[in-house]
DNA sequence: TGAATTTGTCAACACGCGTTGGCATTTTCT
DNA sequence: AGAAAATGCCAACGCGTGTTGACAAATTCA
């Protein structure tokens, strides 16, 4: 009777709570970093109710770390204004809901759990290098590696290392300063 | 008298092949996935030894993540060789002696890990920064976080995620694609 | 209302961790 | 050789972890 269509079922809500506080915490401290009880605490639950809904921290973790990096369509755009384009949507990504989106939870654990390590390549493959693919010629694959050197080195830095100067940069800096650099990637595999 | 000047007494022998243990560990599983148990087996000794010698986790891997990039002075080379000289210097030393420098080690536990994200902050604030510093005008800091931005990046798509096209990318096509990214980093600091 | 199902809590488990102190062994020095 | 010091192993501790099963409270349905 209550249940309007958008209305979730009471455990779905509590599904969900967990799931959120899972990507904030997953985000900030880490797959090893973040624990179960943090993870239950967090969403105001007990410990055993994340197993029992989830299965356990890994398939949680693999929930978490599977999100949609929402990439425009790189063709639609002018062939010189890729890069900064690319640059600025990520930073958006990034800076939008918090830290809590896919990349920076798979960047975080990337380094210490191998499961982190395979989401974010797989991540690459299914979404970054396709989008490169349709600019770039039969090279594609090194360009896109090449660019993901730069997106992620600036991702880690930025958010995860937290290095003063990079995160005192200004946002347009970033997207023209990066933006040139990935743009010189692109063109390069261009004839 | 078995001491020659240049013979380590036995328990310096076997605190070097603790650190060389730690070392190899931390750089390829970082700092939460490297268990002491594991380093004492590595060192062919007993946990027990490792505290004794070093006084705990912590402070060996402090010791371990502590070491000299050997940064070349940048000043004595030509202005615009200087970003393809940083790639082929850091390619080298990471790929010298089996990645057990001290870059990777901290890179891999900076993600999850307070004391070697500091130690990274650390590295860059006291050897890469200054090096910087001497080429860049007054916009140093930022032109120092942008060169990071770009070859912490590349250290981890290479080393750490093995994100495959990057692996694959020959070593002088790095140098010079990614050399010309830095090189213009610090050309644009440039009147 | 009363039975059945869902949703949640609690206590405990087995395990691996860093770390410690006691005791055996080896090396060093006189 | 014999005493003294260094070097090493062993067993165990306290702790936090992911996970489990039994039981209570709330919700749903007839």
């Amino acid at each position: 009777m209550t249940d309007s269509p958008t209305k979730k079922t009471k455990s779905d809500r509590t599904r969900e709570a967990i799931l959120e506080a899972a990507r904030l915490l997953f985000a900030q401290k880490g797959y090893d970093g973040t624990t179960v009880r943090d993870i239950a605490a967090a969403a105001a639950i007990d410990p055993a109710m994340v197993i029992r809904y989830f299965g356990g921290k890994d398939a949680l973790f693999a929930r978490a770390a599977d999100l949609d990096l929402r990439l425009p369509d790189l063709t639609a755009l002018p062939r010189n204004a890729v890069g900064e384009a690319l640059v600025r949507h990520f930073l958006t990504v990034w800076e939008g809901d918090g830290g809590t989106t896919a990349l920076p939870i798979a960047l975080r654990s990337a380094a210490s759990n191998d499961l982190a390590a395979a989401r974010l390549r797989e991540i690459f493959a299914t979404q970054v290098a396709p989008a490169i693919a349709r600019l770039a010629g039969p090279d594609a694959p090194a360009v896109a590696g090449l660019v993901a050197t730069q997106i992620l080195g600036l991702a880690f830095t930025r958010y995860v290392l937290k290095l003063p100067p990079v995160v005192a940069l200004p946002r347009e800096r970033l997207v023209a300063e990066v933006g040139r650099s990935i743009q010189a990637y692109i063109d390069g595999a261009r004839p």
